[in-house]
DNA sequence: TTCTTATTTAAGCAAACGCTTAAATAAGAA
DNA sequence: TTCTTATTTAAGCGTTTGCTTAAATAAGAA
């Protein structure tokens, strides 16, 4: 795809640059968006912030909480397990989620501008 | 709708807690939830990227330096300034935007778990 | 074994998403 | 004014999302 526009500053080496630095960026890029995609639900980031201060939780105690649907839940954690978020634990017959330890630094941050809030600009 | 599992050690005073919890944070979280769905994207995730270190980039900059067209970027931008995320500059006929000030405390963490990559588990 | 419980999975469906194309605005240049 | 450029908007369309219902697993209890 070539320039898409005209412009007389178009700063040719500029944009090149960019280029570049975004090339290099783009795989941790990608992988940050997927998770920042799972987080970037209600019912989801929800979870999460359960998971942050109970260690475990069951399908049915988030199915309580939530207030939400077992199924629905439970399709909800696989897609936060798939994405490596979260971990289960299989007990007898209940399953026990967990933040997964390497991604708890990550999800923490996410979690952190709830307590400062957001400016009613983002709101 | 009522508790969903019939388990003995439900711990009715546990979940009411979490119950209250959440109810306190849930307007925060669903307001965080919503930036986390917009940079939750490929695309709009390296817009801000680029945002993050450049100040301000017009449309077309951005098409150019993520190879794509100018109508999905400019739609990309519209939602990140409907989220309060980004901010539009008329100069003539060309649009710079930039980072919202407010957020930009709130998205460069988001960002900053590039630099440190990813557990494998993550990717 | 049969019965009950906890969880997952499959199917279906409406809504949201993200892109493309084409038309509409807006603003400078001729 | 007309022409060109930068951006936005509208319409269309295929894909993905998130829920519901119902069926399928899995595991303990009787």
């Amino acid at each position: 795809m070539a320039t898409s526009c005209i412009r007389v500053f178009a700063d040719a080496a500029h944009i090149e640059h960019s280029k570049q630095r975004l090339a290099a960026a783009a795989p941790g890029l990608e992988a940050v968006a997927a998770v920042l995609a799972l987080a970037g639900n209600d019912v989801r980031l929800k979870m999460l912030y359960l998971l942050l201060d109970q260690q475990q939780l069951c399908v049915c105690d988030l199915a309580d909480v939530l207030q939400m649907n077992v199924s629905a839940i439970s399709q909800h954690l696989r897609k936060l397990k798939d994405g490596g978020v979260v971990q289960a634990r299989k007990v007898g017959q209940t399953v026990f989620y967990t933040l997964t330890p390497a991604l708890r630094p990550v999800i923490e941050p996410l979690l952190g501008s709830v307590s400062i809030s957001l400016t009613p600009a983002a709101v």
